[in-house]
DNA sequence: TGGGGTACCAACCTCAAGGTGAGTAGGCTG
DNA sequence: CAGCCTACTCACCTTGAGGTTGGTACCCCA
């Protein structure tokens, strides 16, 4: 049992700890699954993640970027265009992602209800 | 696609976010893979997850009790007793977590060693 | 001529997350 | 009799996450 802790999952690999945190963090969740199965431009993004200032969402963004999970694809016109993707590896964060999210979707709203 | 973003996982349910939020929270996920298929005493929790603080364990546990994803057995002796193990919808969230987890470890590998 | 739109960057500020250290009960051990 | 142990609580302080504002470049439209 417990096969998850056997990977060590403490101070000697932080890196581990550290992604984990990106890919769960706040704001991290709602861009992942913003663009679930799309590409979206930051504006739309932006429109779509209610609630996200243009700090966090730009910061998540090039986060997720250097994490190799999101593609950004930029066009030097004037005005800016820049749209952004999942890499394979965004797209597998996602499947793992979204069994938890409506998981605690579903959860929030029976324990609301009771 | 994007089936996901059905759910309206924006303000319009916070409740969602903030079960996510609990969740994956830094220590939050620490707790639920240590606890997972096993009880465990206050002290062992401390010992096994590094770097917490006694603070954040005790913050972290209640907060997974309101959850309702973490059960508290506490026997009124001196020194105090207290065990803590995963409920029903607590292993439900750590079957769902394991995986994420998994893959940002190996993910994490294959990145710092390329 | 000037206002709007895009995709940012930089600076500043706030506030909550999180760390640190002390205190507590009371039996048990040396 | 003097600590030590557990599982905390409380008070204080620091750090950093995150919000707000202002600026940029250049074109288009009115």
């Amino acid at each position: 049992m417990s096969a998850v802790s056997d990977l060590q999952f403490d101070t000697a690999c932080p890196d581990t700890r550290t992604l984990v945190e990106h890919v769960t963090s706040k704001w991290g969740v709602l861009v992942l699954l913003a663009l679930d199965g799309r590409t979206m431009r930051w504006s739309e993004l932006k429109r779509e993640i209610d609630g996200v200032s243009e700090k966090m969402l730009i910061q998540t963004l090039q986060t997720l970027e250097a994490d190799g999970l999101v593609l950004r694809t930029a066009r030097p016109v004037v005005p800016p265009h820049v749209e952004y993707t999942l890499t394979t590896p965004g797209h597998e964060a996602v499947t793992l992602l979204a069994p938890l999210v409506s998981w605690a979707f579903h959860r929030a709203q029976t324990r609301s209800v009771a």
